[in-house]
Order: C-alpha cells, then structure tokens, then sequence
DNA sequence: GGAACTCGCCAC
DNA sequence: AAACGTGGCGAGTTCC
C-alpha cells in the first residue's frame, strides 16, 4: 500500500483472515485413532512402572508418613513442602508467588533418589493428558477441529485452542515423535509445512532500518548468530559444520541474541549460556567437562586461557557483549527502541505497519515487542488468505488445515505438490511484498513435505 | 459443585 | 533504571 496502512486495513485483513481460518477449522486435520489409544495404554504401563519404582523410595516413604491417604505424587505443593519445608532442602528457585519452585529445573539440582522419576512421570503425563487423550476427546469421525482465533491475543497475534494446534512438542525428539505419529494426511495425500525464515527479526529491520541489521538479513553468506558465538566465546573463527562449534552457535543464538532481542538482559543471558555451552564454572576451567573444541581443549579451559577465569568475570564479559550489541552494533536498531518506547509514553498508543492499534498501561519491553511480534504474524496471515483464495479458485485437492504463527500447514495430493509450493513462493516473493511497501526485506519460505500417506515426522 | 487461582510445561 | 514477549491447558488447590 502506498501510504500508511490505517485501522481500517487491519481491520479487512482480521475479516479475511477470520473466514480462511474458519475453512481450515472445518477441515480440520486428520488423527490415528488406533494408533492414540494403543499409545496410550502403552504410556499407562510405563507410568506405572515408573511410579511403583518411586514407592520403593525412602522420599516416597517419608512423603506418606506425612500427607498419608492424601499422598499424590502429582501435587507440586506437597512436593514443595516436603522438599523445602520437612526436609529443610534451600530451594533453588522461587514461584512468582514467593514459594520454592518444584519445575524440572529446580529438581534436577536436587541429588534425591526419586526425583528423576518424578519428573519421567511428569513427561510421559504431559504427552497422555495433554496432547493425545485432547486428540481422541476432541476428534469427530477421525479428524480434530482446532479453532484459531484472531481476537484474543494482546499482539493481534492469533491463538489456538480445542486442541491447542499451536504447542504440539517438537524440541523434545521423543514426546515429539509420541505426539506427531498421531497426525495424518488425508488418505493418497502427504502433510506440507511452510514456515517463513526468521519471521521477526526481518519484520523488527522493516520498523528499525538499522543497515548492520540489513546486511545480515540480505547477506546469504552473513550469519549473526555465528558471529554473536565468535565474541561471546572469543573465538576466531567459526565452522558451522564443526558440531561442536555449531553447539555455541545455537548457545549464542538461544543464550543471547533472542533473550536480547525479547528485552532480557546479560545476567539472565549470562546462566543461560553457561547452561547452553555446559560451561563449568563450579571447577572452571579444569578442562575435564563441556563442550570441546575441534583443538581438544573444553570451553571452559579456553575461555580462562583469555582471562574469564570465574563465573563472574564471564558475567562481565557478557556485560560487555551486550553493550557492544546494542551501542555499536545495532546501534540504530537500539535508537529505535528508545525513539518507540518515547512516541508510545508521549501519544498513549501504538500503530503497527499493517494498521493494528495497541493501547493501555504497557511496559517497555511490551512496547517494543508488540509491534513486531503482531507483524510479523500478519505477513502469515496475509500469506494464508491469498494462498486459501488460490486454492478455492482453482478448485485444489490440496487443503489448507493449521497454522502456527509463521508456518502454515497443509494436506497436500502428490501431484499438486509442486504448484502448491510455487504459489506459496509467488505470494511470498511478489504478491506480499507489492501490497506492502514497507516490506524493505527478502522474506523467504522453507517448505518441508512429509511422506505420502505418513505422519507429522520428517523423515 | 463450580469458579478462580497456582504451578508447570508445551509452542512460536 | 530495570531486566524475557505471546498464548492454551492439565492437575491440584482454595474459595464461595
């Protein structure tokens, strides 16, 4: 659009986005019945195992001398006060109401015989109850209907609920697998996913213009998150096809940039890299634990070979990684988020490039994240109207089903494979950047095809 | 007996 | 100066 996108834009684009959403609703996306409840008897056994293992525990023993007929491994509070309360353990870890913390992460630093068992329960549990008992109660004549709506998130995001579509696991290969094996293709057809390449950040460069930032994105060859390891690590270089060295990679990515980019700050980043780069820094740098480098010697010993000798001097060190990152680096990307966050405190709102509003009492980091967070989802959206209108016209086999806030999945027929995947890459190259000027980025999709007739798991 | 809360945990 | 953005949902617990 040529000039500013208005209320009214925003407007159309939740209408049509309303109607292609609600035609994937009806849809819906196809389940392995069969396969959810022979899982889940499965899951029954191991649980069970799992849990009569915990019995024989003197934790167990000493948790049923307390709470007696009311002992229920799966209170979090009884777990809480036995731990903190009768057996005097320091917690690790505070709720945001002041109590100690029973999550995976406060646990796993309690050495206790039953506590690993408690949280294998707590996994197989999550898969259960949460993911395949919603397929098998939620499914009407083989198919879940998930509803995605456009109305509820603060961003203007969309949600998903009924199963919820958007949180199926993924990073966990095992849960992933549990789950996912219960997705299917129509009968004859294969399951197509789209996702946009690094969605937000190319949308945070649309409203800041920083030119180092540009680069990155427009430079095939450049690589931010590498570099970003180079210098938190004080590496010279860095070979992404090295396992060892891609495993900083994905530190400085998940322990640094995105943390900065979401608002958080060095301290945070600081324990969080440590964790990601399994720094020890209880016996830093005895060279004996952590991720080796292709020269054989531990992160950590080289680290304090170049003078980061404690945790400490590390959390310095990322002190100053970040006042690099954002005074010089992306200094004008940093100028932005001051400018945006004044403009906000000064007129009480906040117009997005697509024409969305967010007003009310918001703190800085939500100023500076709505906008890009919103956008980012509308590029998406925008992308699946035009592609549901495409295939309503043409009359497609092939059916839109679910979205997930930059990737949008389909039910594909094999020999609609190539078109369909054309004209998802037309939209995103030409029709998307034409209706929206200020689009100042090369936006990429990735499509991934799943087998034919198989589940949601690549191959 | 149900609403509202806390906690933990899954996704982007 | 302060310090991680957005959701949904299951289970336990507390309140009315």
């Amino acid at each position: 659009m040529k000039n500013k996108a208005t209320t009214a834009d925003a407007y159309k684009l939740m209408h049509d986005g309303a109607l292609a959403l609600a035609r994937a609703e009806r849809q819906g996306i196809r389940v392995d019945l069969k396969y959810c409840e022979r899982k889940k008897k499965h899951l029954n056994r191991k649980i069970e195992r799992h849990q009569k293992e915990l019995k024989h525990t003197k934790l167990y023993k000493l948790w049923e001398r307390i709470y007696g007929a009311k002992t229920n491994i799966y209170s979090n509070h009884q777990l809480a006060r036995l731990l903190y309360k009768t057996m005097k353990i320091e917690p690790r870890k505070l709720t945001p109401t002041g109590e100690g913390s029973t999550d995976e992460d406060a646990l796993r630093q309690i050495d206790l015989p039953g506590v690993q068992l408690i949280l294998n329960v707590r996994k197989l549990t999550k898969v259960r109850d949460t993911y395949l008992s919603a397929f098998t109660r939620d499914q009407h004549d083989g198919y879940i209907h998930p509803s995605f709506d456009l109305h509820t998130v603060r961003t203007y995001r969309s949600s998903s609920a009924n199963p919820n579509f958007q949180n199926i696991p993924k990073r966990d290969k095992e849960s992933m697998r549990i789950c996912r094996r219960a997705l299917l293709p129509r009968p004859g057809h294969m399951l197509l996913e789209a996702d946009f390449a690094a969605l937000e950040v190319m949308i945070s460069a649309c409203y800041h213009k920083d030119p180092v930032m540009l680069q990155y994105l427009k430079d095939k060859d450049a690589d931010m998150h590498s570099d970003m390891a180079k210098q938190i690590f004080m590496l010279d270089d860095l070979d992404r096809s090295a396992p060892t060295h891609n495993k900083l990679r994905t530190a400085a990515k998940n322990g640094f940039v995105f943390p900065q980019f979401y608002g958080d700050y060095y301290g945070n980043n600081a324990a969080s890299l440590a964790e990601w780069a399994e720094l020890n820094y209880g016996r830093w740098g005895d060279g004996k634990k952590g991720v080796i480098l292709p020269d054989g010697q531990t992160i950590s010993a080289h680290l304090s070979s170049r003078g980061i000798k404690s945790f400490q001097k590390f959390e310095d060190h990322i002190k100053s990684v970040e006042d690099d990152f954002w005074g010089r680096r992306f200094k004008v990307y940093n100028n932005w988020r001051d400018k945006w966050v004044s403009k906000y405190r000064r007129s009480g709102r906040l117009q997005m490039l697509t024409g969305f509003v967010c007003s009310g009492a918001l703190r800085r980091n939500e100023i500076i994240n709505y906008p890009i967070q919103g956008t980012a989802f509308h590029c998406l959206l925008f992308t699946f109207i035009e592609l549901d209108r495409i295939a309503i016209q043409e009359q497609w086999e092939s059916k839109l089903i679910g979205q997930i806030h930059d990737s949008i999945l389909l039910d594909v027929a094999p020999e609609e494979l190539k078109h369909v995947e054309a004209t998802l890459k037309n939209i995103v190259k030409k029709t998307l950047p034409a209706a929206w000027d200020w689009i100042i980025v090369p936006l990429e999709i990735d499509v991934d095809s799943y087998e034919v007739d198989g589940p949601w798991i690549a191959a």
